[in-house]
DNA sequence: CGTGCCGTTGACGATATTCAAGTGCAGTGG
DNA sequence: CCACTGCACTTGAATATCGTCAACGGCACG
């Protein structure tokens, strides 16, 4: 679903089919746990999630797990890594995941195209402000603003690719996951979900997300969402490409 | 001191030239505390950080702030923002600051020497992974292995851009400042620092820092220096693009 | 000589972790 | 069909880490 792009620039029907060309190369398929690339590999091709949910993550010499960002259907992991030797850390399939491989030569050949381009740029600085917000989210927030604050970001980057609705949509990670990506422990993860679950604030049943009243959460997590820069409908692009 | 970017590309004398002729096109200077750009502004140029130590930052509603970034003397602030609308976030001078603005155009013109943007996009990933490495530092570490790893990183910064001598080095921060950054309480900083202290793993007074030993610090930071990518001397550059 | 900020210290309290045990459910194999 | 296993989730009690509140000293600045 790379027709998140076209939410932040009015593209042409040819630029999708490059789009669309690029991402059905070289299509591949991993179960949960099994790793994209691996801290230590040499980075050779971008990865496009096309389904499943995946994660960057970094583990400490003493175990501890980090997960740095999730990557969703319609992300981009890492443009423009080439310029790097080596990677400084893993990215791994939190569920059943198909991505694309996407060469070196194929992403030139996307580049080309000027408002393609600018659309990943839009891309890449939004993924760079999530992952500041990230920083903001774990040195400041409680738990329960952290959690609250996780799960509002997940639903509106899903929504933005057409995979929530009426308030609901997929949490597909353990709780263990989730303590991993903020810091806390999976014991005071679930504790803060029953906590926000009591407040009326989420239902949340299996991998099932329901968010009854986002205002509120949003409000609960003091969510912002100018970081995610959602307004750029594609309007004054026109204007500067032509 | 833009030499900081010879350390990734070899660049020509002429690209040198370029660059130091942006750099000088536009200076400002700042007094600490002041902002640069603030949430909310349309970015509309570049800055490039030629003396001084400034900072990113983002407060809560509340009043809770957190400090994302640091930027030291030869730190570009984000590559390509003229893409988003409006900043989510600010940044501010942390001691007095003297900076360059290069405009888009001006930074059109460095963009189309190849080497140049090369070593450009270094920087930007380094950048990235550093905003990473924070998220876990921030998620993981315990509060001792938080700030020894900030010392650390700022410190292996600063010997970059020829700013660390000896083991030593300038931290012309405060407590709170740090305390900010690190997700912690000024109280909490100051007695960290003391304990870092008193296993003799620093010696800090006044703004001077002083690292005794760094690999014994780097062991109980947990610090790998891998996100920092300080392999690319160059050498292979020239061959991709020679 | 005050005033304000920075660093420091102590006592106390809140938040989150640790340890441990138990439940429910899905998948496996007898 | 029914144990058995493993994993995710849940709960409780004790503990540790870090935060809060408050006060004081040093130092720079006006």
């Amino acid at each position: 679903m790379i027709h998140k792009l076209e939410r932040y620039a009015r593209l042409s029907a040819d630029d999708c089919g490059v789009l669309d060309t690029v991402a059905r190369e070289k299509v591949r398929r991993l179960r949960p746990r099994d790793d994209i690339i691996q801290e230590g590999d040499k980075p050779t091709h971008l990865n496009l999630i096309l389904q499943g949910w995946a994660c960057r993550y970094k583990v400490l010499e003493d175990g501890r797990r980090q997960i740095m960002s999730f990557f969703l259907p319609g992300d981009l992991c890492d443009l423009n890594v080439f310029v790097l030797r080596a990677m400084d850390h893993s990215v791994g399939a939190l569920t059943s995941v198909v991505y694309a491989e996407i060469s070196r030569e194929a992403f030139d050949r996307v580049a080309e195209r000027p408002r393609v381009l600018q659309a990943l740029w839009w891309d890449t600085l939004v993924a760079q402000a999530i992952q500041r917000e990230w920083t903001v989210n774990l040195g400041q927030r409680t738990a329960l603003e952290r959690v609250a604050h996780l799960l509002c970001e997940l639903f509106i980057r899903l929504r933005a690719v057409d995979l929530a609705h009426d308030g609901r949509c997929e949490l597909p990670v353990t709780q263990s996951e989730l303590a991993d990506a903020l810091g806390l422990t999976p014991v005071h993860v679930n504790r803060t979900l029953q906590e926000l679950r009591s407040q009326g604030l989420i239902v949340l049943q299996g991998k099932e997300l329901q968010i009854p009243n986002l205002g509120r959460l949003m409000d609960t997590a003091l969510f912002n969402d100018n970081y995610l820069h959602l307004d750029r409908e594609g309007g004054y692009l026109d204007a500067n490409e032509g």
